[in-house]
DNA sequence: TTTAATGCGGACCAACTTAGTCCTGTTTAA
DNA sequence: TTAAACAGGACTAAGTTGGTCCGCATTAAA
């Protein structure tokens, strides 16, 4: 699935949320109730996206969370990588600091790991082109994130497999 | 992270041994012997692909996987989704079939997921554009990935965070 | 016909990760 | 002084993952 962690899903929602409040601050309770996501959760995910230095925060009453810089300067890549770590479908080369043990004891023979290198970058690459503030736009259609119109899509699962799935991305 | 699981990046690493076979059939043992990893893995994951439609086998003596069609003609995308469902970064919109009760309580409110789609699809596009020849290839230099040289990257990760992560993607 | 190699289909378990909760500080405006 | 808010943990329960194992069906070859 190359799924990201709830919680980064749940990152994203309270960041645009809060950009969506400009330049106000907002407690984590008011993004719980704006967002729908469970308030321990919300204090959670913005105590680590605080952490990465996306937010600043401000103590005691009438405190609350800020963007730390403009929607426009803040790239989902960042977002992301500050939530789980970097961006990476190989545990095996570059893991940032989430596998410090015995990468991978393939590395030796695997002949595959430098292509991944290039996946890597490529996605990296489609993820950094967003902002925060793309994300906050209304309208799904977006530009310039590499893959204009291109009819011809390769080849999406034309062969279900048996583990329940299909290709019902609609 | 947006890791794979291990599993399937044992299955791309099987795949490419079984496509330097050319049309050979190879047994699991064979693959186990010549790539590392664990044999009932690899039994488990030669199954999986089978199931998939990607590996043709023959049982018996003598039997054995072989692929079921050119390396030219099996696009990435296939290989990861056929060992861990569609190629997804979200678990909200778009579940295959991994999550099939309540999907995410958050979607009539999240104003974030038409923009997945979108990024999805990207992604999907990225990887399928490659096929497993493509991963055969001896060289790591690629091309036609759709971000060519592009001197200017956006911005990747400028603010480390402190999960001991760094942009060391070296 | 017998034998042995091989894949098939599961069940199964231990270890780890994840989502979520809770509690005790500390800071700060009112 | 008070109460609202964040900080920083520890903690738990549930789920996923990687990995092992076994009995069965199939098939080529002896
Ligand atoms: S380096 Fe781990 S499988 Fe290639
Ligand atoms: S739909 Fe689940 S968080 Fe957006």
């Amino acid at each position: 699935m190359l799924r990201m962690s709830k919680m980064t899903d749940y990152g994203i929602v309270l960041l645009t949320e809060l950009a969506r409040a400009g330049s106000e601050t907002r407690t984590a309770r008011e993004l719980a109730a704006g967002t729908g996501v469970p308030l321990p959760s919300v204090s959670k995910v913005l105590k680590g996206l605080q952490g990465a230095g996306l937010l600043v925060s401000h103590r005691g009453a009438s405190g609350g969370y800020g963007l730390s810089r403009p929607a426009e300067h803040i790239p989902l890549t960042e977002i992301i990588s500050a939530l789980e770590g970097p961006v990476s479908l190989t545990e095996c080369g570059a893991q940032g600091g989430h596998a410090p043990t015995g990468t991978c004891e393939l590395e030796t023979v695997c002949r595959v790991r430098g292509h991944w290198r290039v996946i890597n970058r490529t996605i990296q690459d489609a993820l950094g082109r967003l902002t925060l503030a793309d994300l906050c736009a209304p309208v799904p259609r977006l530009v310039g994130l590499g893959v204009p119109a291109r009819p011809a899509a390769p080849a999406q699962n034309p062969n279900p497999i048996p583990t329940t799935a299909g290709g019902a991305h609609s």
